[in-house]
DNA sequence: ACCGGCATGTAACGGGTTACATGATTTT
DNA sequence: AAAATCATGTAACCCGTTACATGCCGGT
């Protein structure tokens, strides 16, 4: 599943540019289960349009630049519907904030505190951010994604909150056995 | 931060082969926020080892084959120091079963189930691997990283339990603004 | 005057995965 | 007899990120 399928897939909720793909899954509500830079995205596009899974459309703007828009093809579809039918690979999460959290042995309180008050920071924007009201009208399984944010983003802040002391408390105390 | 770093990293715990590196991020408790294969560890040892910033003992095992046991060196204590010092870059996840939910449009109700049951399935067997206690004492920081696995595990599951409705039930039938 | 947001792209570089290769031993 | 586990390693390949390049418009 690369980012051929990953744009494919995005225009199936509607035509859209680059630029708003990138958005949707850098800020937007799903930037927790995927994400993509331009680098990837801009080629990506462009070969789905050459092999006509996609087509474009130029739309001027005013007080903008002009946008490309993308929309998907009946190939395209049928594309992605087969590039859907294998079994999902497991997931693949790389966080350097937890990795620094695990080796806390080897950074000084100062920067360790620092670490994780960014971490918790950052989780409470995405929160924020995922549970803004959306003008759209969302669709059940997009509703489901969504909460599913939700429900881990508040998880994790319930947990980082609770469970602070546990890092960051020079006297280590630990639960009795 | 790449392989290096977390092969070093995973030495300040204590001696450890290529494999046993391996299975603590592929398995263990570990195993949510970081991961890596074979073909980056073994040679991440190599050229960590050319550097001597983590020293070998090849060890005989009976009914096994031999295993190459790393330690880390004070070099590497630095050097891994050093590497620790910048802020940690933002997660990245990439969760291909989240991404067929959300595209849930394209693809067969069946099949979809079968994404959901796989999904919640591999939650809760991680959920029962990141809560088996472990035999070891364990620090104040790796038990806060494993209780976060738990908490984000348990957030998972039970919201997929809770909400498998908005995503399957034939009836869509929406909440009431 | 400058910065941030909108908008599109490219090229080099690197990093890691996948697949292959090998082999002993234990479990089924 | 086959499959799984332990154990190490290599090499090709590919995908994606980073950094660069460009430019307009609106706000401060």
């Amino acid at each position: 599943m690369d980012i051929k399928t990953l744009c494919l897939g995005s225009l199936t909720l509607g035509e859209a540019s680059g630029y708003e793909i990138k958005k949707l899954f850098e800020e937007g509500p799903f930037a927790y289960f995927y994400h993509a830079s331009y680098g990837s995205i801009y080629p990506a596009l462009g070969e789905l349009l050459k092999n006509e899974l996609i087509t474009m459309r130029e739309e001027a703007q005013d007080g903008r630049p002009d946008k490309k828009v993308y929309a998907i093809t009946p190939k395209g579809q049928e594309v992605l519907s087969q590039k859907l039918k294998k079994v999902p690979a497991p997931d693949k999460i790389r966080s350097e904030s937890m990795l620094m959290i695990f080796l806390a042995d080897n950074i000084d309180a100062r920067q360790l505190e620092d670490v994780f008050d960014g971490y918790l920071a950052s989780y409470r924007e995405k929160l924020a951010c995922v549970s803004e009201p959306s003008d759209q009208e969302i669709e059940p399984h997009c509703q489901f994604a969504v909460g599913f944010g939700q429900a881990l983003y508040s998880a994790a802040i319930t947990y980082m909150e609770e469970n602070k002391n546990l890092l960051l408390e020079p006297s280590q105390q630990k639960a009795a056995q």
